[in-house]
RNA sequence: GCGAAAGUGGCGGAAUUGGCAGACGCGCCGGACUUAGGAUCCGGUAGCCGAAAGGCUAUGGGGGUUCGACUCCCCCCUUUCGCACCA
């Protein structure tokens, strides 16, 4: 017997599949089908384990539909473009494309040789204009349709990248990529007006059952809606969730970046208040946004009506105070908001208390902090006496009927920012035109291709506008002279439809044919890191919407369920080049090859949680197949021919008996733990143990003799009986089947070698009988007390009064209840005896 | 500060609904087979007491509900993650 020798099979496999296009697909109404995808790989250059363990998750899950009879969709691509590879090209005068190109290559390999089952025909680039036209082909749907707009405005700015960030890629006031501290600055910018669908992202998240809640709540505090009332303080807009509090607001506070501010501190003699401005300004902006920073403020020593007290109250402008969020004002209230409260204290401003708590009563000289719960209005003209909410809703209405306020809606979600000084990435498809201003480019002339040719200085101003044949063009509206926009899209542009463009990879007409993401959409099962649960999962929702407003699907959703990967840590830290502590795949399928790192990264640890590389754990599942090598090979030529009749139409006896009851009890634990709750980790234990019960039944039965020794090893036993024959058929068969999905290449060896020509996905996934799978004892715990005194051995389906009988004859039992008498007994079928003794 | 998740042997982790805590694997110990064993097969392995039978104690700590709690409730500790002046 040949022993288990990884390479050899898995390139005979890995060769098969490609030469006999195994896992290409196309649509068939007749088919249930599953869209199964995990996020493509951006080609940083090698692959570690890390990477690698979602693309083998979302492998076992594909596999395991196919057997069960679905038309399984599983597509790979290349989020190809971004700044990594123009940083290189800076470093090591490669071209970005180069550089991309050979990275995807070496990164292909280590998937091929992962044996993971994707159809490499449908495999894209986002970084060719085959694809890339098509990003444009939608900036220009969206202009159209107003979802795309220019703008000056504030900008995050990565000194580091040279280039701007939108919102959610600013994580703790720091780039995304890098961490450098992100700056201000004002640009000229394109934008998607994601917020359109803000409200409906949000409500639509409540749906999203198949999704881990952790995310849905990143992404709800992320669009950050609030119900409040915009109010006018004379020219100063106010927004405010507060409007009951509204009678105590003895101040206004602007941000520095406010209009009026800047207005106001470009007057002369005012110096002072000029000072105060710039230093907010340029105060550290991670600790403005944080609110690291002491709150300081300063006196415009102008002062505006409260419209509803009447009175004069003075305007200052505060540091705390953001100019991107409401109308970069705020109505101050220092009895019932707790900045406010510290605010008039440190510059002695006035508090009023206009909020009285149930049951008590607060004086303002006499707070200590802010008081922001419930009560009673008071010192509130005609609202006194009525409990906030309802004053709430009443000072709204009058502020609405007397046109000085509007109820609103709020959120802290902006719209994306989408402009990038950058050269890798795909062209914005616009023209300025001296004579006709801003030219959307035809269509027709899509794709703008990027041009080869650049310099990547890395200076921060974008390097397609140091191109002139790039730059230089025709108006396509009067054919005079025009510019190209030289700025590029974010690329999580590129990522927020792809999985749409590969149910039609190669259309030339459209983005996609509806008709194709009619039948494969919508993704089914979606596995990836959670650190895109703000970034590109909270984008593909908003495109999925844009493309179902196009009308081109009816989707409101892209993706039903989600799976959050864990990583892989090494010596307690997360791979990483820098730290020195990356596995790399290729040296593991070098030594153990793809099988056994595949099936030791699914059974470590559940996958949505972190684990803890180790050698030996992975060494461990070496062995395992290793021993499902020999058990089955032993017996392949004893249970591989026809003719073997199943195991239900013999007469069997116990063991064999015991056997196929364990045989379908591991096919429905199996089954279950795939299909329904993907513990991926628990179905490969339950596959081990019915390996242990197998040799178990085999040196108990003394069917034959397995290992003990280098001459015995080779030899096969005599098979006792037909019986036993067939147990052994339907176990191992069923054990192989399941197998596969982990250890592909083993399962398709294995399976051919037992006699099968069709391979495991025409052999379909192994089916239980609920009736055999249910043990024919049982082993029923007694409790006395509490405490567990006996376990009684009884027939299946005994019933409750005579496990009670049968408990309370237990001398075990009796033991305990010597001198005591019996209060109470619960029996819980099949499950337990409890006894209650004093 | 607010919120969420988690905390189980030497280690990774099991325990669908409140019902035998520690499945499975790693490691370790022993046996068999062997010229040899770091291969293979078999067995043992939470701690404490005990020769054994058996008993006691154990799921971060402390309370509670229950015949019964890793699981539910309250308080506290630790870790991880998310949010963090959002008016």
């Amino acid at each position: 017997m040949p022993d288990y020798k990884p390479h050899t099979i898995e390139q005979k496999w890995q060769e098969r599949w490609h030469t006999t296009r195994t896992f290409e697909v196309a649509e068939d109404p007749a088919k249930p089908k599953f869209y199964c995808l995990e996020m493509f790989a951006y080609p940083s250059g090698h692959a570690h384990v890390g990477h690698v363990r979602n693309y083998m998750i979302g492998d076992v899950v594909a596999r395991t539909k196919r057997m069960r009879g679905f038309n399984v969709l599983h597509p790979f691509g290349w989020d190809a473009f971004g700044l990594p590879a123009e940083n290189a090209a800076i470093q090591n005068a490669t071209h970005p494309e180069t550089w991309t190109f050979e990275n995807i290559a070496h990164m292909k390999g280590q998937l091929q040789r992962l044996g993971i089952s994707y159809a490499w025909e449908r495999e894209i680039a986002t970084c060719r204009p085959e694809y890339y036209r098509w990003n444009q082909w939608l900036f220009l749907k969206m202009l159209e349709r107003d979802l795309a707009y220019r703008k000056r405005s504030t900008v995050n700015w990565c000194p580091s990248c040279q280039t701007v960030l939108a919102n959610e890629q600013v994580v703790d006031g720091g780039c995304w990529r890098c961490g450098t501290p992100v700056t201000i600055r004002e640009l000229e910018q394109w934008f998607l007006r994601i917020t359109h669908y803000a409200d409906e992202l949000l409500e639509a998240s409540d749906r999203l059952s198949g999704w881990p809640d952790k995310v849905l709540t990143m992404q709800r505090n992320w669009i950050g809606r609030s119900e409040g009332a915009r109010v006018k303080f004379g020219d100063i807009d106010v927004f405010t969730t507060r409007i009951d509090t509204i009678f105590g607001a003895n101040f206004i506070l602007l941000a520095p970046e406010h209009s009026l501010v800047q207005r106001w501190s470009q007057e002369p003699g005012v110096e002072r208040l000029a000072d105060s401005v710039q230093r907010f300004q340029s105060q550290d902006r991670t600790g403005r946004v944080t609110g690291d920073i002491e709150k300081e403020g300063v006196d415009t020593g102008r002062t505006v009506l409260n419209p509803f007290t009447g009175r004069q109250v003075p305007i200052w402008v505060a540091n705390f105070v953001l100019g991107e969020y409401g109308t970069g004002a705020v109505m101050g209230v220092p009895g019932h908001d707790q900045r406010d409260f510290e605010f008039a204290r440190k510059y002695g401003l006035p508090v009023t208390v206009v909020i009285q708590p149930d049951g008590g009563r607060i004086s303002a000289d006499r707070l200590t902090e802010a008081y922001s719960g419930p009560g009673t209005l008071a010192d509130s003209a005609e609202f006194s006496g009525v409990s906030a909410d309802i004053g709430l809703a009443r000072i709204t209405a009058a502020a609405e009927e007397r046109g000085i306020g509007v109820r609103t809606v709020q959120y802290r979600l902006k719209d994306w920012g989408i402009s990038r000084q950058r050269y890798w990435g795909t062209p914005i498809p616009i023209l300025y035109c001296d004579q006709c201003g801003m030219v959307p480019v035809p269509y027709d002339d899509l794709p703008v291709v990027l041009p080869k040719t650049a310099q990547f200085s890395g200076r921060g101003d974008s390097p397609l506008g140091q191109i002139p044949e790039f730059v230089n063009t025709t108006c396509p509206g009067c054919g005079w002279p025009a510019r190209r926009e030289t700025d590029t899209m974010d690329t999580f542009v590129d990522s927020s439809w792809y999985f749409f463009r590969f149910c039609d990879p190669h259309n030339q007409e459209l983005p996609f044919d509806p008709e194709t993401v009619a039948y494969w959409g919508p993704v089914d099962f979606y596995s990836g890191g959670v650190e895109h649960a703000i970034l590109h999962l909270i984008y593909s929702r908003f495109f999925c919407r844009v493309f179902r407003d196009l009308g081109m699907t009816s989707l409101d959703e892209p993706f039903t369920r989600l799976l959050t990967q864990g990583m892989v840590l090494k010596d307690g830290q997360v791979m990483s080049k820098s730290k020195g502590n990356v596995v790399d795949p290729d040296d593991m399928i070098e030594k153990y090859g793809a099988d056994a790192l595949r099936l030791y990264v699914m059974f470590v640890a559940p996958p949505e949680k972190e684990i803890e590389w180790t050698d030996a754990g992975l060494e461990g599942c070496f062995r395992f197949l290793a021993r499902v090598w020999r058990l089955v090979d032993q017996f392949s030529e004893t249970i591989g021919g026809g003719g073997i009749p199943g195991p239900g139409d013999l007469e069997l006896n116990s063991s064999e008996i015991a056997l196929r009851q364990r045989t379908h009890e591991t096919i429905k634990r199996v089954t279950v733990d795939l299909d329904q709750r993907i513990h991926l980790n628990t179905a490969v234990s339950a596959l081990m143990e019915l390996v242990n019960e197998l040799y178990a039944f085999c040196n108990q039965s003394d069917c034959t003799r397995i290992g003990g020794g280098a001459e015995t090893s080779g030899s096969v036993g005599t098979v006792a009986s037909a019986g036993t024959v067939a147990v052994l058929k339907e176990a191992i068969e069923a054990l192989v089947l399941m197998l596969s999905p982990f250890a592909p290449h083993m399962g398709e060896e294995l399976w051919e070698h037992l006699g099968h020509s069709g391979g495991t996905v025409s052999a379909g996934w192994p089916q239980f009988q609920e009736t055999v799978a249910q043990p024919a004892e049982i082993v029923v715990p007694v409790q006395v007390n509490g405490k567990l005194r006996s376990r009684l051995i009884v027939a299946a389906g005994t019933s409750e009064s005579a496990l009670q009988e049968l408990a309370l004859a237990d001398p075990q039992v009796a033991k305990h209840l010597e001198g005591k008498t019996v209060k109470k007994v619960v029996v819980v079928g099949g499950r337990l005896v409890s006894i209650v003794a004093s």
